[in-house]
DNA sequence: AGACGTTAGTTGTATATACATTGATTGTAT
DNA sequence: ATACAATCAATGTATATACAACTAACGTCT
C-alpha cells in the first residue's frame, strides 16, 4: 500500500445539484477524452470533427448544413466552426458552397470521402462510448448519470 | 420571420445512445459557457478555477488536496492543473506546500481569500446553473437530460 | 550503499477554441 | 435611391488545455 495513502478524499459539494453537475462535467471529460483518442488513432479525426461529419450525414437535407447550425449542433462557437470546417475541407471530407438565395450564407457539404469516414468511424465511436459508459458506471458518483443512458 | 427561414433542421442520429450523448455535450457546452461568463464577469474566475476552489473548500481535509486529486475532480490533465494552480497562486487564492511525508507530492491549500471568493461565487454559480437548466428544459432534445437534475 | 523502475509535479511546445473585429450581403426605412 | 442596422462567415489575436519530455523523490532489490 502506498505510504501517503492517496485514498481519494471526499469532496462533498453542498448540494445535490452541484454534485450532479460536477459529475456531468467529469463524465463528459473522461468519455470525450477516450473518444478523441480512439477516433484520432483509428480515423485521424477529433470528436468535434466526428460530430460535425455525423451531423451532416444524418441531417435531413442532402448532407449540407449552415455553419451556424453546425456550430450549435457540435457545439462550438461560430469562429471555431469556421476553422474546423476549413480543416475538414483541407482533408477533402467536406466542401463549402454559397447559399443560392442568400450569398452571405455558406453551406458545408459532406463529400463521399466524408461519408465513408463517418461510416467507418461510427463503429469506433459507438463501441468506445458504450465501453466508457460501462467503465464509468463503476464510479458511484457517476453511476446515476450513466443510468440515464441505459434507459430505453 | 427571417427570410432564409433558419428553421433548425432535423439531425436524427442513428441511435438513441448517440442522440443522448450529443445532448449531454450540448448541455455541458451551453451551461458551462454561461457559468464561465458569469463567474468571469462577477468574480474574475473561470469555471475550472471555481471547480478547483470548490473542491478544496468542500474537501474533508483542511482545504488542501494533492494536485492529481484536483485534476481528477475538475476534471483536467495534470499539466493543465499545474498551470491552473499557478494562476490561483498568483492571485493569492491558493498556496502550495510540499507533502511532509513525501516530498514529491504537492498540496494545494486554499487561502482565506480563496474561501471568500468561493463563498461569494457560489451564489452566482448555483443561480446561473439553475437558470440555465430551466432554459435548457425548453429544448426538447435536452429536456430528458435536464430532468435528471430535477429529480430528488 | 548503489542502481533501477515508478510516481509526482513542472515545463517546452503545439493547437483547438474563444473573443473581437472585419468584410460582405441582406432587408428596411427614409 | 440611399443610408442604416442586422446577419453570416472569416480572420487577427489571445489563451487554456493537451501531449511529451524532463526533474526530483521514493521504494525496492541485490
Amino acid at each position: 500500500m502506498p505510504p501517503t495513502s492517496p485514498r481519494s478524499p471526499r469532496i462533498e459539494l453542498p448540494s445535490a445539484l452541484e454534485s450532479r453537475w460536477q459529475a456531468l462535467r467529469r463524465l463528459k471529460g473522461t468519455i470525450d477524452d477516450a473518444l478523441d483518442r480512439a477516433l484520432q488513432a483509428e480515423h485521424g479525426i477529433s470528436v468535434s470533427e466526428y460530430a460535425a461529419l455525423a451531423a451532416l450525414t444524418y441531417s435531413d437535407g442532402g448532407g449540407h448544413l449552415r455553419q451556424q447550425v453546425l456550430a450549435d449542433a457540435i457545439p462550438l462557437q461560430q469562429s471555431s466552426l469556421s476553422r474546423l470546417v476549413s480543416r475538414l475541407e483541407r482533408t477533402g471530407l467536406t466542401e463549402r458552397f454559397h447559399c443560392p438565395t442568400d450569398r452571405r450564407g455558406v453551406y458545408t457539404q459532406i463529400t463521399d470521402r466524408g461519408r465513408e469516414v463517418v461510416a467507418a468511424a461510427r463503429a469506433t465511436y459507438v463501441d468506445v462510448l458504450e465501453r466508457s459508459l460501462a467503465a464509468a458506471s463503476g464510479d458511484p458518483e457517476l453511476a446515476p448519470l450513466v443510468e440515464h443512458f441505459r434507459r430505453t
